[in-house]
DNA sequence: TAAACCTGCAACTAAATGGTTGCGTATATC
DNA sequence: GATATACGCAACCATTTAGTTGCAGGTTTA
């Protein structure tokens, strides 16, 4: 199994939870009431997240509050890094279009 | 179905694709030889890679390059800006560290 | 102590994923 | 025209996913 932060942020309600616990902390039941899905289902997601590390515990009594780790969202930073590079370069901007027109020109 | 650019860096391989055609433009057989998979795996790949809208093609007779498509990936870049947000500002990372705290007194 | 609540975990199901092999089609070469 | 090559697509298979329901354990409260 793989288990990185791609395959956290695969999933849209994996986003959408994500976004909610970088805010601030919540219980699952809480996660739950914001979407339409069953506690357990959020639950599974969270175990997902937790298992990519990018969110962590903190228990209160019965109750358990998430929250994001921002640090494991940096990777996905880091990676689009390589790609920044190239669209930070006017030079290769150019080529881009030039290559669509290609495309463009030879399409089905 | 999803069909997204956060489905379509889910999976390594195709992590792996993008890095490579983002530097030049290639054919599925030319990728086929990176990977230690076949042809028609490639192709699969490649072909979610379409519907999420993150490669292109460029015929060339019998060959058909592809490359990849910047813009898309800048999508990610934008996702992440909420993240970054927090992860700029020091009054958060400090919120981080206090949460981490509390959170390693309370552990199971 | 008993009852109510919050949560995680196991079992199950339907659908999607990632890979395979085989085939049809279009292009290039002889 | 015949043959070889490059590719996409369909069928198939094993595994994973995302969801469900049901249950057990710990915590709070009466």
């Amino acid at each position: 199994m793989k288990r990185d932060v791609f395959q956290a942020i695969a999933d849209p309600t994996r986003r959408a939870i994500l976004v909610l616990l970088t805010a601030q902390a919540m219980t699952p039941n809480a996660l739950a009431e914001q979407f339409q899905m069953s506690r357990q289902a959020v639950s599974k997601h969270i175990r997902i997240l937790r298992e990519c590390e990018v969110v962590e515990q903190q228990k209160a009594g019965r109750e358990i509050y998430y929250h994001s780790r921002l640090d494991k969202m940096k990777e996905i930073d880091r990676w689009l890094e390589q790609f920044r590079q190239h669209w930070d370069s006017r030079f290769k901007q150019l080529d881009q279009v030039l290559t669509n027109l290609k495309a463009k020109q030879n399409e089905t």
